[in-house]
DNA sequence: AGCACGATGCTCT
DNA sequence: GAGCATCGTGCTT
């Protein structure tokens, strides 16, 4: 089931950490490539200072201020794609980074894509499943633009660790320290065909 | 295992 | 022209 529109439509902060344990699908060229999100960070509006939104509506940021449900993905480094997912109604700036997927379906071709290097990383999530300026403003809600979000597995409140956001260096308090940051952690997953497993770990 | 740093190009002032 | 929501390498412990 494609997540609907209604799911990026709450608190920014519901969504990042709802958001753990989806699948995150992409079709590309006929192959389906999907991972489990297993790490997210939420910026929230112009208040908050480590979010791009903090300097107003730009041509960049402009996604973000529309509907929810679509894809912001931006430029950073002069090397990486970074993947967003716009939350809340329309006209308030907000958005969850995807961090990081345990690759489920297409792992062959993501593999290939990264160098056989692991997708823990923003700029690695898109280098595998190969998303970048086209993919910015695409509807995640629908499958038309070959990248969107399905339910997945639960994760358990006990599996997730809340902490600060990441690379915010230059940000000030207390934005820097703030606990928006949200990974599955203390889990191994198993693969049962296409479906997937979660095992505690001891 | 952990830290420092350079690459690289887009975005906004 | 400065500043990045990063990554990989190469060095130190």
């Amino acid at each position: 089931m494609i997540l609907p529109r209604e799911f990026y439509d709450r608190p920014t902060l519901t969504v990042a950490r709802e958001l753990l344990g989806t699948r995150l699908v992409r079709l590309l060229d006929g192959v389906r490539l999907a991972g489990l999100i297993l790490e997210t960070e939420a910026y929230i509006g112009e208040q908050d200072l480590g979010c791009h939104a903090r300097a107003g509506r730009t041509p960049r940021t402009q996604v973000m201020y529309g509907p929810p449900g679509h894809a912001y993905v931006y430029f950073v480094y002069g090397n990486h794609w970074l993947l967003n997912v716009v939350t809340e109604r329309q006209g308030f700036p907000a958005a969850v980074l995807i961090r990081a997927i345990w690759p489920v379906e297409g792992i062959e071709a993501m593999a290939a894509r990264r160098g056989g290097r692991d997708t823990f990383g923003p700029g690695k999530v898109c280098r595998a499943m190969a998303i970048g300026r086209a993919e910015n403003g695409a509807d995640l809600t629908s499958s038309h633009a070959g990248v969107w979000i399905e339910a997945g597995i639960t994760i358990p409140d006990w599996a997730v660790t809340v902490g600060p956001r990441v690379g915010l260096y230059s940000v000030p308090e207390p934005w820097k320290s703030i606990p928006w940051r949200f990974r599955v952690s203390g889990v191994e997953f198993q693969r049962l065909g296409d479906t997937v497993r979660l095992i505690p770990v001891s």
